[in-house]
DNA sequence: CATTAGCACTCTATTGAAGAGAGTGCTAAC
DNA sequence: GTTAGCACTCTCTTCAATAGAGTGCTAATG
């Protein structure tokens, strides 16, 4: 893989990326300075599919690149792209209002992203299994109503209103709270479930109906919908590789399934990481690639963040944006 | 307009609902039981035709119905259908939860609804805006946050976490909530925005900083999503008439808009509604149709339910889906 | 007199053939 | 090693022919 034939990698990737359409010799010559002929430029296209970097969608059509072309692309030819600066002001101010709920701050990130790229976004929170119980408190709200609320050793806070039976009046919810703050606090959220339901805390158990709801809430199984966040899936609509409707609802079904959680929250480490086409070995997205990033919350707590678009992604630009989005959100969610 | 005329436009209409594709007389004479030849349905159907309920996408195709045509299926002809034991089962324990938040409640409902109908959904909050203020109280959650909660006197509980300038400790949050109520209760939350800005409040003034965000936040303008929930916008990818991208595009980025819920909205009555294509006047969805119910949050406060779907929609099925829910929902949140 | 059978007519959708266009691979010349 | 030239391949578009579906009209029928 000599310099020549990664420039002309490089520019068939760049044409493609742009129009969507097989390219051909004469127009990577024409548009790109590669100052050698269609001919040259033929063969090493020829050397190039033989090495599994591109691919001819038939004899007669130019040539596209291959997942493994992709791969080539990303990892040592492009250059990360500089954002433009309202770009950056764009994403300094995003987050820039007094309102301080995780599933904003997730709403708000996915709907920048998504703006940013023109492809859609997810954004998942950070399990809060991983966290520990810093507090939790009762607000009466009147009549058989109450705001629960619970805290986190990573500084995040929950709330939910419930309805609970009549029995239990602002003086013995309070007494509730605090039983269960002193008993608990410092106590992994996914280790609660077992202590609660566990028959020898006496003390506890006659409270179970109230604390199973609380626990419900907090492991996030009752509301699951609001520890992810999707964003301008409409997106996807814009490029002509979805002008299908069986793919367009493959894959916007994909961003709605568990599966994506899954997918996402597989990658655990920092940074950016791309994944192309068939490396994820999912039906669904053969024909598309992801760019995610991770976030912190407090302490180790990890959330995840995720653009999706057809192969032929403006890698640079996203993992650009992407990481941008993830530092800053770092930041913000420290403070 | 006699009976036999009646019979066939019926049966016209089932079976294009069902097939998605023009009906000929032989299919009626055939698949229906009308008594008669396709020749005298000819003749029904070229009167009825030239009555405006039918129209021919070209000569040598069957028919279709009109606007028309669906509108006096839908006034005159159609009778509502009893949903089956499995359904009200569904709708009656869908809101069997102890949660008490109002965006849950929208949430679920257009969930229900888009699942029971297999067509999109959408959902619309009251506006708080008619509601009146009963109550403010901030909660100190440590650090410099704080938790909002509002109750309008319709029983609706608002909550927002804050972060708040160091100034503000728990006592004076706590003067500053009693100030406010005291001075604000029973006024109408539209009607806050210019009390609240009239610079002649001179001892709310100080705090109009923080003001001003709460009011943001109550009337809405902060995180508008959270008044609308939209469920199942896929479904519509199921329907024959959308298989072309481009008016996928347009339906579902209809509903993404705010002009739903000003459209929604447009309907103040009680009771079920549709609105069929062109009677809508937007172009985004001529070729749609829309069946919406309200439900109500205590006094008069009046919330939205909608169902989006092809014109050939399943009307009496969902009609009688959309009743019931809404009559549920407002049952439920009244207790 | 309403209903029906028969039939010519119209329009669409499908098929197949022809031709244009794009791009390649190979060979031979530079 | 590079390039020009050219035959070859494959797709896409166009066009005509054909099959199929459904209608509207007319004349016969009970």
């Amino acid at each position: 893989m000599d310099a020549r034939k990664r420039r002309v990698l490089e520019a068939l990737i760049d044409d493609y990326i742009a129009t969507a359409e097989p390219v051909g010799s004469r127009t990577l010559a024409r548009k790109y300075g590669l100052g050698v002929s269609p001919a040259t430029i033929r063969n090493e296209m020829a050397d190039l599919e033989e090495l599994g970097y591109l691919e001819q969608p038939h004899t007669s059509a130019g040539r596209v690149p291959s997942d493994k072309g992709y791969r080539y692309y990303v990892d040592e030819i492009m250059r990360p792209m500089v954002l433009d600066v309202a770009d950056r002001e764009r994403i300094r101010h995003a987050y820039q209002v007094r309102v301080r709920e995780l599933h904003w701050f997730i709403h708000q990130t996915a709907r920048l992203v998504s703006e940013l790229t023109q492809y859609p976004s997810l954004v998942v929170a950070p399990p809060m299994d991983d966290a520990s119980l810093a507090d939790l408190s009762f607000v009466p709200l009147g009549e058989d109503m109450v705001l629960m609320v619970l805290k986190t050793n990573t500084g995040m806070v929950e709330n939910q209103t419930l309805a609970v039976p009549d029995e239990f009046d602002a003086r013995k919810l309070q007494r509730l709270a605090q039983d269960f703050t002193r008993e608990f606090r410092g106590v992994a959220i996914h280790e609660l479930k077992s202590r609660i339901l566990d028959p020898l805390q006496g003390d506890i158990s006659r409270y179970r109906e109230l604390w199973h709801l609380a626990l419900k809430w907090v492991t996030g199984q009752d509301d699951g919908e609001d520890k992810v966040s999707l964003a301008g899936p409409l997106n996807i609509l814009n490029y002509p590789e979805f002008r299908d409707v069986e793919k367009v609802r493959r894959v916007l079904g994909f961003l709605e399934k568990e599966t994506v959680v899954e997918l996402v929250s597989r990658t655990t480490t920092d940074g950016v990481k791309v994944v192309i086409g068939a490396e994820s070995s999912l039906d669904d997205i053969q024909d598309c690639s992801l760019v995610t990033a991770t976030y912190r919350v407090g302490g180790n707590v990890v959330g995840h963040l995720m653009v999706l678009g057809p192969r032929r992604m403006h890698y640079n630009r996203v993992m650009s944006i992407v990481e941008a989005v993830s530092e800053e959100l770092t930041r913000v969610l420290h403070g």
